[in-house]
DNA sequence: AATGAATGAGCTTTCATTCAT
DNA sequence: CATGAATGAAAGCTCATTCAT
């Protein structure tokens, strides 16, 4: 692992642990290993790592959900496996995406955010069109924006349960499916 | 004004206008026009004034939406008008909403966001309530966590188009035709 | 004494004990007896204290010298009495003043200088008018173009045996006699 | 030219345009074009290029006036030259030769600017000698111990016009004369 | 001899917070 | 209640120096 990964995993690992205007580069050079002065052989500032840590999530993401959707299966049941993801991956890493987003926001950064999605987005986009070619959501539907609307509502809606709710398992559920539902609706899902 | 709602006041104002971690007590004071111990006397550190920035920006967003809502009018033509409201209060509140979430997110005070967030929802909840009683969208519809759902959805999208986008006329408008239509496939509005 | 001349004192004392490079804020704050902010209340920078120390060196120099010399000697006496003083200043703060003039060298504050000798070129400008008047030196003199170069030409001697030579007091006072025969026939110096 | 000649040479360009404290070892290899590491196969450390600069300098310095002055002109022409050469180099080095002697005078190097300066005080008791042995000047000026006043006296009046002045071209003639006619009535010049 | 990545001690400066008035 | 001078802990960053290659 280059001294640049090392520094950009110690980084998530820290920021996860205590929170970002708590993290010291000290804290993210101990857990990398490295000198304190090597971290700005790398990075030209504390805060300049966030949007490398947002790269690697994004990237994580979006390998998750492409290698845990199954092509062989109906678009409902694969829509459902998308939602299912993106959940698990916002129980797993919201915190730390929510911290980025938070860190990024507060520096000059935050148009890059939109760089480190757009593989995202263009993933949903292609899964959409497929479907459409197919016949299987309404023909209305612009995969590319209708991609951006969908994957801001089921972020939004794992947020909703992991960051904020008390989050019984029940409300998970429930939302979850009153989500499903409302995207099958949404797409004006036919069963191909 | 009080000495509090004057610090909320400024604090909001040079929040916007430096960003979160450039902002310093000695700022906010400032453009309050008190002294730098008075700030002390009503809250007790530098981050305490976020949730109450958010509640004060969160009633306002309440406050504009439900007046700006026509009674009157038929549920699609609401809706259209929340999607603009919601909108156009991204375009001027986004910036300090998305800081001041940031803000809290890396406090103590995350959970404290659900508990302001709750009123708009509520708003929500009961716009929704009212229509399916009306039978103007459909049934299986739980207004509830819809409500979470659908304030989701129009915020990311307002977003989306007002803090990453170059924001051509025509990207919002289009991504705002989208996103009605996907609502109302969403609701299963029928024209009542 | 105030907390800013509390600064000037200690910090004159430390940068005469290590030197310029070597005398951190700390230094100056521990000497000073205050804690190491309020030194940036009064000072925007560790090297701005610089023109400050300066400025009062000069006017102890000043008032050394104004003082030092007897009203009611004849000029060559009080000439003399000048060299003495000089030398004896530069003995004693030489060090201090070099070293300064070196820290201002390093700052943007090289032109503030001028303006803190001129009161000194001053004093000797009048002084050599005064002589001149009374027909005691030369009526070409140029009263205030000779100042620069009498007090240049005195500091640079006086440097050349406490700075640099090994001071055997011998050479000090050779030096000397021969700065004043120098002088006297500078300023075709005749008994009144 | 050699490494250690390009490290000086470069030393040079880089202590004049950003100052001593703000030039940094990687400032100055860089513009050598070696590596960070070769500076110090060379200098044990950042200032001990200091006395090499110097030396460097004032050999040129040197040069300069022993090349300058011509041997067949009577002296009160030469020393008309001398002036003239020391003012031209002071306009040409003087602020470097300043921050030179500010940087040595920070170190421990301060004894070398003596030995440094040995040479050129050579050079100038000289040249008084031989005058003062031609009948030119008076007897009982001692050559080498005027010879460092005069070098300091020029020097001086030098630095009045060009560190600080904001030297207009008839400010630094009138000095210039006024040193001349000082200088001629010091030494007591008699015409051959 | 030359390189340049890595080091890490240590600095200046900032700024939230306190408290005597 | 209000003030604002004073505090001092704490952190980001720099940069002279080293050393494995």
């Amino acid at each position: 692992m280059s001294k640049e990964e090392k520094i950009i995993q110690a980084a998530i690992e820290v920021f996860r642990e205590k929170g970002i205007e708590k993290t010291k580069v000290s804290d993210i050079v101990k857990a990398a290993g490295i000198a304190q002065g090597t971290f700005y052989l790398y990075f030209p500032s504390r805060l300049s790592v966030m949007p490398a840590i947002a790269k690697n999530m994004v990237e994580r993401i979006i390998t998750t959900v492409d290698e845990g959707v199954s092509d062989h299966k109906p678009f409902d049941q694969q829509l459902e496996e998308v939602v299912e993801i993106i959940f698990s991956i916002t129980k797993e890493y919201g915190d730390i995406v929510a911290l980025i987003y938070a860190g990024i926001a507060q520096t000059e950064h935050l148009k890059e955010w939109e760089s480190i999605y757009a593989p995202y987005y263009d993933w949903m986009s292609n899964f959409l069109l497929t479907a459409q070619q197919q016949g299987i959501i309404r023909d209305s539907i612009n995969p590319s924006r209708s991609a951006k609307l969908i994957i801001g509502l089921i972020e939004s809606a794992a947020e909703q349960v992991y960051l904020f709710d008390d989050s019984k398992d029940e409300t998970m559920t429930l939302l979850k499916l009153e989500l499903l539902d409302f995207l099958y609706h949404a797409l004006g899902l036919r069963h191909a």
